[in-house]
DNA sequence: TTCAGGATGTACT
DNA sequence: GTACATCCTGAAC
């Protein structure tokens, strides 16, 4: 498991830096596993696009103000939730959202929670659109608001380095060195000089 | 393969 | 009442 450390430091920093970590989710008996192909940055400090811009303190924005590693989960156009991981020293409200995932552990339970049906069953489109947004990555993973404000550290959800560290077989597709893309955000266009940061970050 | 449009509920003004 | 860090469907090409 990555160590909170991990979140306390720049936030862009540290969206990028989790591109290509993997994602861990356990509930019940199951374990899943996704490596982390797209994330955002979210500063509250100076970005109009985030939700506790100018350190606007609310009910839905209290997570962000949390300590660094804590998930912030929540519903986004009244149906799809959206993760992110808190930023930062506690107090100072910024976030990195995830957006995309490759699945890598249990692909059949992911496959089962997006689309109700097997990974051998999916349609061609299916495929495609497997967890490449917010949305579909709490579909697949499971994740909904009962575990906003969940702490960092938890078995619950946390992000390793590596498979192995959390005991699973490891993917070789995954070595070699990363071909990190930048670019602005999307579905921010209200957030006037804020559409352009370059703080997009994929595979 | 791309596009337009609708679904839907919560937070905030 | 308005806007929203989105996704899916169906139709056209």
């Amino acid at each position: 498991m990555l160590p909170q450390a991990f979140f306390s430091g720049d936030t862009v920093e540290t969206a990028r830096a989790l591109v290509g970590k993997y994602l861990v989710r356990r509930y019940g008996r199951i374990t899943l596993a996704a490596r982390i192909t797209e994330t955002e940055a979210y500063v509250g400090r100076m970005d109009k696009a985030c939700h506790a811009y100018g350190y606007r303190k609310t009910e839905r924005t209290k997570t962000l103000y949390a300590p660094p590693g804590t998930a912030y989960v929540y519903l986004i156009y009244g149906m799809h939730c959206c993760l992110n991981f808190v930023t930062e020293g506690e107090g100072e409200p910024a976030a990195v959202l995830v957006r995309g995932l490759a699945p890598r552990y249990n692909q059949d339970i992911i496959a089962e929670n997006r689309f109700h049906c097997k990974c051998g069953e999916m349609t061609a489109y299916q495929k495609k659109n497997f967890l490449n947004g917010p949305g579909k990555v709490c579909a697949g993973m499971n994740i909904d608001r009962a575990l906003n404000g969940l702490p960092y550290g938890s078995q619950e959800l946390f992000v390793c380095g590596r498979l192995e560290e959390a005991g699973l077989p490891p993917c070789p597709d995954d070595d070699g060195p990363l071909d990190l893309k930048v670019g602005k955000r999307i579905g921010i266009d209200y957030a006037e000089e804020a559409v352009d940061f370059p703080w997009r970050f994929y595979l």
